[in-house]
DNA sequence: CTTTCGGTTGAACAATCGTTCAACCATCAT
DNA sequence: ATGATGGTTGAACGATTGTTCAACCGAAAG
C-alpha cells in the first residue's frame, strides 16, 4: 500500500490509485503558471476598479487616476501590467492615450466572482 | 473643463463628464475587496494544482503532498486558505481529512482562464 | 525655443505572500 | 502507556507585490 519517501514530500502515498489516476489528468505545469499569472491580475482590488471603470467606458490615465483618487504613476504601473497581460489596450491621440478593455472576458470575471460573493 | 487637485491624485480631471459617469456605475470598494480576495486564490500555482486535483477527485493531504511532491505543511497551508475563502471542504474520517471542492464554480474558473490562454 | 501637460519609467520602500521548520494535537496500533 | 501516523499550527525566512517618488519623454501651446 506505501510507497517509499524518494521524492520531495514528507509522507508516504496513502490512496496509490487515486493518486496515480489524477496524475493522469494533471495539466503542464506551465498551463497552470499562466493561469496564475492570469488571476493575479484579477488579484488586486485597484486593478480590478480599473478593470470595471473600462467595462462602463474607456478612459485616459488621468480620468482614472481623479477617479480612484490615486497618482498618474500608480495607475500607470497598473496599466502597464493590465497591457501586458492583454486584458487592455489603448489607443494614443495626441497628448491623451485611451485605455480600453481588450475583450468582454472581464465581464464573465465579475459576473463569476459576484455570484460566489453572494453565497 | 478642469477641475481642482483637491484629491489624493496628481492631476486634473480631462473628461469630466465620463468620470462623473463611471463614478455612478461603480460598486462599493468592499466588493472589489471581496472579488480580489477571491482571484487571489486562483493566483497560485500550488492552489490552482489543489484544486484542480480536488475537480478530479477528493484527497487527503498525504495524497495532495505526494501527487505536487511538496510536504503536508504546504499543502495543509494552503488547504487551509482555500477553506477559509469557501472553496474547498473537509470531512474527516479517523486520521484522515478527504477534502474536496464546495461546489462547481471552479470548473468555470478553469475554462475561462484555459480560453483566454489560447489567445 | 521653452513651458506645460499627459503619461511612462525605475529604484526604493513597506507590506504581503508561500514555503520551510519544528513543535504540536488526535487517532490508531502495539 | 508508547509509538507511529495524518494533519495542523505559528514563527521565520526570502521572494514578490503595490505604491511612492523623482526623473524623464513626447506632443501641444505659448
Amino acid at each position: 500500500m506505501r510507497k517509499k519517501d524518494t521524492s520531495a514530500c514528507d509522507c508516504d502515498v496513502i490512496h496509490a490509485q487515486v493518486v496515480k489516476e489524477v496524475e493522469g489528468q494533471m495539466l503542464p505545469k506551465e498551463d497552470f503558471q499562466a493561469m496564475a499569472n492570469l488571476y493575479k491580475m484579477y488579484s488586486d482590488p485597484t486593478r480590478l476598479k480599473i478593470l470595471w471603470a473600462l467595462y462602463c467606458h474607456e478612459m485616459c490615465v488621468c480620468d482614472l487616476a481623479v477617479l480612484l483618487g490615486m497618482t498618474k504613476s500608480a495607475i500607470s504601473h497598473q496599466l502597464k501590467s493590465l497591457r501586458m497581460a492583454n486584458l487592455v489596450k489603448f489607443d494614443k491621440q495626441g497628448k491623451v492615450a485611451y485605455y480600453s478593455l481588450v475583450d468582454c472576458h472581464v465581464k464573465e470575471i465579475f459576473e463569476n466572482a459576484l455570484e460566489h460573493i453572494k453565497e
